[in-house]
RNA sequence: CGCGGGAUGGAGCAGUCUGGUAGCUCGUCGGGCUCAUAACCCGAAGGUCGUAGGUUCAAAUCCUUCUCCCGCAACCA
C-alpha cells in the first residue's frame, strides 16, 4: 500500500499577473511536494486560479474583453511562470473548468436540500454606481470608500450557509486536532475573533453581478466566491463527478498551504462546508507569512510587483527558489529585495555550495585524474563530518514534516560548511605532495565527494536544477532518497566530469 | 482595555515553554591558507536582550506596568 500525500496552494485570484509573493507560496509547496515524492509518497500537488467575482468582471470590462478572455490570458501567463520556476504541480484547476462548476452546483444543491443552506434576506449598505456592498466600518466618513458617494441601505434576497449550526463541532475539532491550524498563533486569533463572539450565518450567493457559478435552481443568483473557491480542493479530485478515483485516493488533504490573510476561510468556512457534506477535514492548514518589501506588502500599486521572471533570468531559477525557501522563517514574514537575493545567493549558493563542489572536484581531477577512490585511511577528524552528514536524514525529514523548509535547508548548509572546514583541516594540497599520504588523500576526497552527493540528494527537492548539475559532475547514479541514508555509497573507480561553476558570483554594479 | 504576534551587537534571526557563562548567518576589522568563484579557514571588535518595577541565590527567560511596530476584524500570496 502506497503512502499518499496531498498538498495544495490557494487558488490565486487572476485579476493581474502574479508577483513574487505568489511564487513564494507555490515554491514552498513545490519543494514539499518534491520532497514527499522523493521520500516515496504517492503525491498530488494542486494549484490553480479562482476566476469568478465582481472584481474580475470589472477588470475585464475595463480591458474591453469578456471575463473569460481576461482570465485566460493571465492563466497562460501563470502557467508560463510556474514552468520557469520548475513547479511540478499535478493539476492546475480553474474555477471556470466545467467539472468544477458542476461540482459546486451539486454541492450547493445538496446543502440546500438538506437544509444547511437557506434563503433569507441580506441587508447591507450599497453604493449604486460602484455596485458594491460595504460594511459600516468600511465606510469613509459615512460614504463609499471607492467613490465617496452616498450609500443606501438595501435589502436583497440571498442564500445563507448555517455556520452557527456547526460552531460547537468546529471548536471540538480544533481541540481534538491541535495541529490543525499552524502556526498556533493563528488558531488563537481565529477562536477569539470569530468563534467566541459566535459565528453568523454566511451569505453564500450574490445577485449584484453574474460572473460566477449560477445557482441551478434559482438563476438570479451566483455562488459566493469562497464557497466556489474552497470547493476546488475536492472538485479537482473529481468529487461528485463520474470518476471519484482520485478523490477516494487523496482526500483528505494533508496540508492546505495558504497566506495568513485567508487562514480564516480555510479553518472556519471550509471545515464547516466539509462537515455539512459529511466529508473528512484536511489534516492541516498552514498559514504562512509574507514576503514583504521594506516592511510593506507586495502589490502592484506599491510599484514593487516586478515580474519574477526578470529575477530568474538574471540570477537563475534556483537562486530565486533558494531565496524564498530560505528567507522566510516558519510562520512569520521575510523581507524581499533584489539586494537580499544577491547577498543570499553569493553567501550560500556561490561561496558555500558552489565553491565546495568546485574545489573538491578540481582537486580530484588534479590529484587522481578525476577517478573516485577510497583507501579507507580514516582519522578521528572524519567522524564528525560523516556523522553530521548521516544525521541529516532524520533532521531534514523532520523539518519538512513540520513545514520548516528554511530550517531543512539550513541543516544541509550547515553540513556543507563543515565540509569546507574539513578541507582546511585535512589540507589535501599538502597530502598531495607527500608520496606516503596518497591513500589518506583518497579517503579525504572520497569523504568530501560523498558528503556532497548526500547533500545533493536532499537538495533535489529545493533546488532541483542545481542538484542535477551536481550529480552530473559526480557522474553518480546514487541519487535516490534511500541512498542518502548511508555514507559510502558513491561508486568507486568512476570518473568525475569536469568541474563547472554551479553558480556564478553576482557582481553588484555601482 | 477588540483579538493575536513582535521588540535580542550594524542587518536578519535563534534562545523564552523546562530561569543558571547570550548563540547563528550576513556585514566590519585582523590573521592564515593556496585546492577553489577576492573563495575557504581562524581570531577580534560590537549587545545594560524595548521601558519601568517585582519574584529569585540567579531573569532575555517567570509576574506586573508602559512604549513602539506589525497583522486580523474588511475577497491582498
Amino acid at each position: 500500500m502506497d503512502k499518499k500525500f496531498y498538498i495544495t496552494t490557494p487558488i490565486y485570484y487572476p485579476s493581474a499577473n502574479f508577483h513574487i509573493g505568489h511564487c513564494y507560496t507555490t515554491i514552498i509547496c513545490d519543494a514539499i511536494a518534491r520532497f514527499k515524492r522523493l521520500e516515496g509518497y504517492d503525491t498530488f500537488y494542486l494549484t490553480g486560479t479562482d476566476e469568478h467575482g465582481q472584481k474580475i468582471q470589472k477588470k475585464a470590462e475595463e480591458a474591453g474583453v469578456t471575463p473569460k478572455e481576461y482570465v485566460d490570458k493571465i492563466v497562460d501567463d501563470a502557467k508560463d511562470l510556474w514552468k520557469s520556476l520548475g513547479i511540478t504541480y499535478d493539476k492546475f484547476i480553474r474555477t471556470t473548468d466545467e467539472e468544477h462548476v458542476e461540482c459546486v452546483q451539486k454541492i450547493f444543491k445538496q446543502l440546500y436540500d438538506q437544509g444547511d443552506i437557506y434563503k433569507g434576506e441580506y441587508k447591507g449598505l450599497y453604493c449604486t454606481p460602484c455596485e458594491s456592498f460595504w460594511t459600516e466600518s468600511q465606510l469613509v466618513e459615512g460614504k463609499c470608500p471607492d467613490c465617496g458617494r452616498d450609500v443606501y441601505e438595501v435589502t436583497e434576497e440571498a442564500y445563507f450557509l448555517k455556520l452557527s449550526k456547526y460552531q460547537d463541532k468546529l471548536v471540538k475539532y480544533y481541540e481534538e486536532h491541535p495541529d490543525f491550524i499552524e502556526p498556533l498563533s493563528r488558531k488563537n486569533e481565529m477562536i477569539n475573533n470569530f468563534i467566541k463572539p459566535g459565528l453568523d450565518d454566511l451569505c453564500v450567493s450574490r445577485t449584484s453581478f453574474d460572473w460566477g457559478i449560477p445557482v441551478t435552481f434559482d438563476d438570479k443568483h451566483v455562488v459566493y466566491v469562497w464557497l466556489d473557491a474552497l470547493s476546488n480542493y475536492i472538485s479537482a479530485l473529481g468529487y461528485k463527478s463520474n470518476d471519484e478515483t482520485l478523490f477516494n485516493k487523496y482526500w483528505p488533504a494533508d496540508v492546505h498551504v495558504v497566506g495568513k490573510e485567508i487562514v480564516r476561510f480555510h479553518v472556519i468556512i471550509w471545515p464547516i462546508m466539509l462537515m455539512a457534506l459529511g466529508l473528512e477535514l484536511p489534516k492541516k492548514v498552514f498559514g504562512h507569512g509574507w514576503l514583504v518589501i521594506d516592511g510593506g506588502k507586495i502589490s502592484k500599486s506599491f510599484g514593487n510587483g516586478k515580474d519574477p521572471r526578470e529575477f530568474i533570468k538574471a540570477y537563475g531559477v534556483d537562486a530565486v527558489r533558494y531565496f524564498v525557501l530560505r528567507e522566510v522563517p516558519f510562520g512569520s514574514d521575510g523581507n524581499f529585495s533584489e539586494e537580499a537575493l544577491i547577498n543570499r545567493t553569493n553567501a550560500d549558493l556561490v561561496n558555500v555550495l558552489g565553491n565546495l563542489v568546485n574545489r573538491t572536484i578540481s582537486m580530484n581531477h588534479k590529484y587522481f585524474d578525476g577517478v573516485v577512490l577510497n583507501a579507507d585511511v580514516s582519522e578521528q577528524l572524519d567522524k564528525d563530518l560523516i556523522e553530521s552528514t548521516t544525521k541529516l536524514h532524520e533532521l531534514v525529514i523532520k523539518n519538512v514534516e513540520d513545514l520548516k523548509v528554511g530550517d531543512a535547508l539550513q541543516e544541509i548548509f550547515e553540513v556543507l560548511r563543515k565540509a569546507n572546514k574539513y578541507i582546511d583541516d585535512t589540507t589535501p594540497w599538502i597530502l598531495a605532495k607527500d608520496e606516503t599520504k596518497q591513500d589518506r588523500l583518497k579517503t579525504v576526497l572520497y569523504n568530501l565527494l560523498e558528503t556532497i552527493r548526500i547533500c545533493a540528494v536532499y537538495l533535489q527537492a529545493f533546488i532541483p536544477e542545481t542538484a542535477e548539475k551536481i550529480f552530473n559532475q559526480l557522474n553518480t547514479k546514487q541519487t535516490s532518497f534511500e541512498s542518502a541514508k548511508e555514507f559510502g555509497l558513491l561508486e568507486q573507480n568512476i570518473k568525475l566530469n569536469e568541474p563547472i561553476h554551479l553558480f556564478d558570483r553576482i557582481e553588484v554594479k555601482e
